[in-house]
DNA sequence: CATCAATTTAGGAGCGCTCCCAATTTCAAA
DNA sequence: TTTGAAATTGGGAGCGCTCCTAAATTGATG
């Protein structure tokens, strides 16, 4: 049974239905006002015809798309296959779905992309809105988007963050917990591996680590604060750095920081937990499967990519967002590198 | 400085540039036949004002939308996390840059999904041609698709091959490889865990593994086979099966459930490579880093994306791809789980 | 059975572009 | 200068839909 899709259109149906383009417009559009006998009579022909409305016919006379956008900008694309962006675009992807919205998808490779893309992302009659990942500072792409008036939701918290609607993981009271954990432990020297400079995620976990030793009441060693870049091999050099300073604890800002970090603890004779305890952050899928299994950060991406698309929609749709900003809580995940289930201390 | 993005029209450039609105549009379209006087002040005027050309109107009057669909169906949306898809996804969304094509992306997640999606994919005036992945029987969305005339190409060898064009990895050589590897070292029971049931892909690889089997002269003993889904999970259980038959190497399927019978094995006491020599199929990034580091074969998932864009461009603009099927080669990355390290026979 | 409001249906205008063809301009050769 | 081919430019038609308004139909009411 091959339907084939030719161009078959409203007036066509029409004809065949014995009724006005209108009305099949109607019923295509589930509007009321129209009787029951004609509209069955046109579902008919529409379902024997195997017909479907053009798409761009109906974008340009109705200035509607259902069409959304999801922007990786040049400074996040390339880490795509980190299963954070796959996990969050599952999520938007998902929205999408339920909602009936076509999902475009704009990973920005280059600077020349990002100029290639840029009208296409901002034109009319394309998208709707955009949902764009952001928390880095150089750019470009995403302040343009955000100056130019297009509906749009930014995951991340961004650097500017003048009346833009943006979605966040509570990356402060997250990493607080961590640490909080950690030091719940018996630990007093906690060290911190930092991810990439000039990502507001650096920025904010970072905080976190601070607020938590404070509120214990544990000195701030600069020492104790080493840089990295989310990258395991980043971690492992930090963990070295580290070393000399003889930190009983680590909180790593990404999980692959931490599977670095404890190579390298391991590497200068150090056991893990029992020496020294590590907590990272992501909650990857190898951190279950890690000796020992990492204790962990979860965040709700998927949860996250759905709830951009809600309020997204929610622009559009009604011109405004009900709240500027939407700070989504985590999880801490408590399993062996910290040491709490060698001590016995685990919930 | 906001450029806001009114609406200008070809028409509105045309005023404020004293020409006529024809002579626009072939400025934007870069068409020849404009004398270099009147296109430098247009293409002034276009500058100033910031004008993109509207999408849908394009679309609807050229009766091409510059758009491509990437569909995953609702047998492999799920796996979308597992690398393989974002890095395939990254590699078309790359080629689509550089072609100046946009990227809509379909997650078929539900049944219900699957039968909203289909008229959006099909449907005229929205997507130029689809990259579809495929390789399970029972994908309906995909089989309605190729037997549509939209442009298509699928990426994995498809159930149904009649007269599509498609893109695969090359799995009966890369496995028969990888085993014979595994002989080369001198292993003579070498068991296998296969992949999900009812794909082209485990169907592949268990006839490489066969394939290597007969050229070196081994029999096929049916008890050394067992069955997984792809899963890490999947992998223990299967290997505890594998266990009473005393194989002396694993070929698994992919490199989770490497992960999960090297996992099993050392639960029954063996050590690896020393006693067991193990190969995946992936090399995930986790693979670098197990402890042993795994032995496994690399697919170019990225380079596959961007020549299934190739290739659909082709298709829609020459109404034909060159070749009916191309079949890209793999590599066996050599590291410690095999053996061959220990042994000091790597390359 | 007439009247009028409410419901349903039809058709025109227009969304902003491309493409075709005709009109205009340019310029070389006679 | 005249002529005509080539290069450039302009404007109409049309892509397939939505939305608005007006016409036709329905049906309740006096």
């Amino acid at each position: 049974m091959t339907i084939d899709i030719q161009n078959l259109t409203l007036e066509d149906i029409a004809e065949k239905a014995g009724v006005s383009r209108s009305t099949v417009s109607r019923v295509v559009n589930e509007h009321p006002n129209v009787s029951e006998k004609v509209r069955t009579r046109v579902l008919q022909v529409i379902a024997e015809t195997g017909f479907h409305p053009n798409a761009a016919a109906r974008t340009l006379a109705s200035q509607r798309s259902s069409m959304i956008g999801f922007i990786l900008g040049r400074t996040v694309s390339s880490f795509f296959p980190d299963p954070y962006f796959p996990q969050l675009t599952q999520g938007i992807a998902q929205a999408c779905n339920q909602n009936r919205y076509t999902l475009s998808l704009f990973l920005v490779g280059s600077r020349e992309d990002e100029a290639m893309i840029f009208p296409n992302v901002s034109r009319k009659g394309l998208l709707d809105g955009v949902i764009v990942q952001s928390g880095h500072d150089d750019d470009e792409l995403i302040n343009k988007l955000i100056t130019s008036n297009i509906p749009i939701v930014v995951v991340g918290r961004p650097f500017e963050v003048e009346n833009v609607t943006f979605l966040d993981v509570d990356n402060v009271e997250a990493s607080r917990q961590a640490v909080a954990h950690l030091i719940g432990l018996g630990n007093t020297r906690i060290a911190t591996i930092e991810g990439s400079a000039n990502t507001t995620v650096s920025i904010d976990r970072r905080r976190g680590y601070e607020k938590a030793l404070a509120e214990a009441g544990l000195p701030l060693d600069e020492k104790l604060i080493a840089a990295g870049d989310f990258s395991e091999e980043s971690g492992y050099r930090a963990m070295e750095a580290l070393l000399p300073h003889k930190p009983d604890a680590v909180f790593a800002a990404s999980d692959a920081m931490a599977f670095g970090a404890i190579r390298a603890a391991r590497h200068a004779g150090l056991r893990v937990p029992e020496d020294i305890g590590f907590v990272g952050f992501d909650d990857l899928p190898s951190a279950r499967r890690f000796e020992p299994a990492l204790t962990t950060v979860r965040q709700p991406v998927s949860e996250m990519g759905s709830k951009a698309v809600d309020t997204l929609l929610q622009i559009i749709h009604e011109g405004a967002a009900s709240q500027a900003a939407t700070i989504v809580p985590t999880e801490l995940v408590v399993r062996n590198s910290c040491g709490a289930k060698a001590k016995g201390l685990a919930q």
